[in-house]
DNA sequence: GCAAGGTC
């Protein structure tokens, strides 16, 4: 079959969403233009092309060298950026089809990118003036229809919103990204391309800030007692129901007291807990899992979900959702997923037990489900990593559907009578498992605890001191962090693991758990000295205000652009004029990067002097921690300053600046 | 070359 002479152009953002609408609207005959598929049919009476994209066709671009640089346009991606020429096909297809079109309509996903990806298409290879938006959020055959039945005009409110928003971050990252690797080719005389970013930036600033929070941390002594006790013929060791303590002495006395008295139990107390079970995935909580699980980073994740999507056996897995709409058969998935070995089972029992409502979770998403198997089995032997994230996705959904746990627990109060002191002796027993069986990756421990009655005594066998220290907060790992940037709420689904890749790439961190390296704190102090706005979440937030401000009209898009040009232009302008006519050491001090001296610890770039020692900025922090925990020590053990620095130079897992301050004052004490 | 956002 050939094309009609007019028709309606439909533009689908990728092949799978045009093949649903063409089913959807009968568009049975397909054809390929130039490699892409296109379908063709007749609906309410008009002849339709259907024709894909694969996401954003177009990209903002410049011909202009050197910064600022605010003098923008879009083109063709495939034309600009490197890596995809794959594009050009799509493009020609959709140039090709556009001049026979006599309206058009985008019938992209139903979000702002979306709206940004059928406008930019339209209004390059169309007319925009014989354009129509439809709206569905699922792709349903029931909703297609309804919405192609009642086509729009075209949203401008989320075309005008999403196209600012391309631009913000384009200049802001475009025009920064410059200057900072001027500046430090400038300093440290090294070619690197680096980048900053709305995303990336304030990333990258949390990793680095957790990493000198950990690298510069004192750790001060706690003291507590461990007591055992035997119950029943076992020995237990009791969880104090008691904070530790600063001061050494007081657990000292706190364990000859308990050496010398008998335990008695205080109380019992059984009570049921009920456990729900999870909701079924969204990405976020799909490559939290996998990580967790199985040790995948969060872009292997995606990776290996894209692959399962490809291949119909799960359904779309950029989506924040973690709900089941209604227009999902759930009994006809199940019904199919009886034929998997070993978790078909499930399916069969949950058929059987009448349970077809899944339990929902908070997360929404305007365009998809939440990620849940589609009921096609695997057709041929899936790998090791992509059988391992299916069988993860199938048994999450099936527990979704299963009735909550029930653990009952069992707490003794343990208590010395004398001086009160009480202990906790604490067991749990599972009553009922439900999804727990089915979602095997989630274990409740078992603790059987012996039948003890109210007053009884329960003889001690060992009380000791313990030494403990305080502990700075882990490193990030890669879904960490990504569960970060989730909560506070920068980046995208789609996005988020590739930015964290990114910051891997330009060398700015390293390692599983994640260290900043030289080039990354040096990024990290150029980017809060000069450009202090995009190292925070905050500029996220005041454009999603902006955007939201224009979506609904009241503000125009130019007048949002205009304002930020005008915040960026000087402070560009002024690291130009300090670029082009100052020295390396005369650039730092006039861009506030120095204090002119050097940092007695590392021989660095100094930022101020304390007790009139110039540091770098990481070793005044570790300086001024190590002077703040000394009073700790003091009133803790008592020990004198050089005893303390002699301590802290032992402890295996001390911060490295702060093991370099330690090392440089108990050099010059001598 | 630099962003972040789609999707293959």
């Amino acid at each position: 079959m050939s094309l009609p002479k007019r028709y309606v152009l439909v533009i689908a953002e990728k092949p799978r969403a045009a093949a649903k609408i063409a089913e959807a609207l009968g568009a049975g005959s397909k054809l390929t233009i130039g490699g892409i598929p296109v379908w063709i049919g007749r609906f309410r009476g008009r002849d339709f092309v259907i024709a894909p994209t694969a996401g954003h066709l177009f990209t903002l671009h410049t011909d202009e060298k050197g910064f600022p640089v605010f003098n923008y346009s879009w083109g063709p991606r495939w034309v600009y950026e490197p890596g995809s020429k794959h594009l050009a096909k799509f493009y020609d297809a959709l140039r090709r089809l556009s001049p026979n079109a006599e309206h058009y309509i985008n019938a992209c996903d139903y979000d702002i990118e979306g709206s940004v990806i059928g406008y930019n298409i339209i209004r390059h290879l169309g007319d925009v003036t014989r354009a129509s938006r439809v709206k569905f959020s699922a792709l349903t055959k029931e909703d297609i229809r309804k919405a192609f039945e009642d086509p729009q005009p075209l949203d401008w409110g989320n075309i005008e919103s999403g196209l600012a928003r391309h631009v913000l971050d384009w200049i802001w990252g475009i025009n920064v990204s410059r200057a900072l690797t001027r500046i430090y080719q400038k300093l440290s005389g090294e070619r690197a391309t680096l980048s900053a970013g709305r995303v990336q930036s304030p990333t990258l600033i949390e990793l680095v800030e957790r990493y000198v929070e950990r690298e510069a941390f004192v750790p001060t002594p706690l003291f507590t007692v461990s007591v055992k006790v035997l119950c029943g013929g076992k020995e237990f060791t009791l969880t104090n129901g008691f904070d530790p303590f600063r001061r050494q002495e007081d657990a000292r006395r706190l364990a000859k007291v308990l050496r010398s008295k008998k335990l008695v139990v205080k109380s019992a107390e059984k009570r049921v807990v009920s456990l729900a079970p999870p909701p079924p995935f969204n990405l976020t909580e799909l490559q939290l899992e996998a990580a967790r699980v199985f040790g995948y980073s969060p872009a292997r994740t995606l990776e290996i979900a894209e692959e399962l999507y490809l291949r119909s056996l799960i359904s779309y897995p950029r989506t924040n959702s973690e709900k089941i709409p209604p227009t999902v058969d759930n009994s006809q998935i199940l019904q199919r997923l009886t034929g998997l070995p070993e978790v078909g089972a499930y399916a069969s029992e949950l058929l059987r037990r009448g349970l077809l409502v899944p339990r929902e979770g908070p997360g929404e998403d305007p365009a998809h489900p939440a990620i849940h198997p589609t009921g096609y089995l695997p057709t041929r032997e899936l790998g090791r990593e992509e059988s391992n994230v299916y069988e993860l996705v199938v048994r999450r959904y099936l527990a979704s559907f299963y009735p909550s746990s029930t653990v009952e627990e069992l707490v003794y109060t343990i208590v010395e009578p004398e001086t009160g002191t009480e202990f906790r002796l604490a067991g749990r027993r599972v009553v009922s498992q439900e999804w727990l069986r089915v979602y095997h990756y989630r274990k409740v421990t078992a603790l059987e605890l012996p039948a003890l009655r109210t007053g009884e005594e329960v003889p001690v066998t060992s009380v000791e001191v313990v030494k403990l220290y305080t502990r700075p907060p882990p490193l990030y790992t890669k879904a960490t962090i990504l569960r970060w940037m989730e909560s506070v709420n920068i980046g995208t689904e789609a996005t988020r693991a590739e930015i964290i890749e990114k910051l891997f790439e330009r060398g700015y961190v390293r390692g599983s758990s994640i260290n900043a390296t030289e080039l990354g704190l040096e990024v990290a102090q150029i980017l809060g000295t000069l450009f202090k706005e995009i190292t925070e979440v905050e500029l996220t937030r005041e454009l999603e205000r902006k955007l939201r401000e224009i979506a609904f009209g009241k503000v125009r898009r130019e007048s949002v652009i205009e304002e930020a040009v005008s915040k960026l232009r000087p402070k560009l302008e002024e690291v130009k004029r300090v670029l082009s006519d100052s020295e390396a050491e005369e650039l730092k001090r006039r861009l506030g990067l120095s204090a002119g001296l050097r940092c007695r610890v590392c021989g660095r770039d100094s930022v101020g002097e304390e007790d009139g020692v110039p540091l770098c900025q990481l070793h005044l922090r570790a300086y001024r921690n190590l002077k703040e925990a000394y009073a700790a020590w003091r009133e803790g053990t008592g020990v004198g300053f050089e005893e303390y620095l002699e301590t802290l130079s032992r402890l295996p897992k001390l911060g490295r600046l702060v093991k370099e301050v330690v090392a440089y004052l108990r050099n010059s004490v001598r």
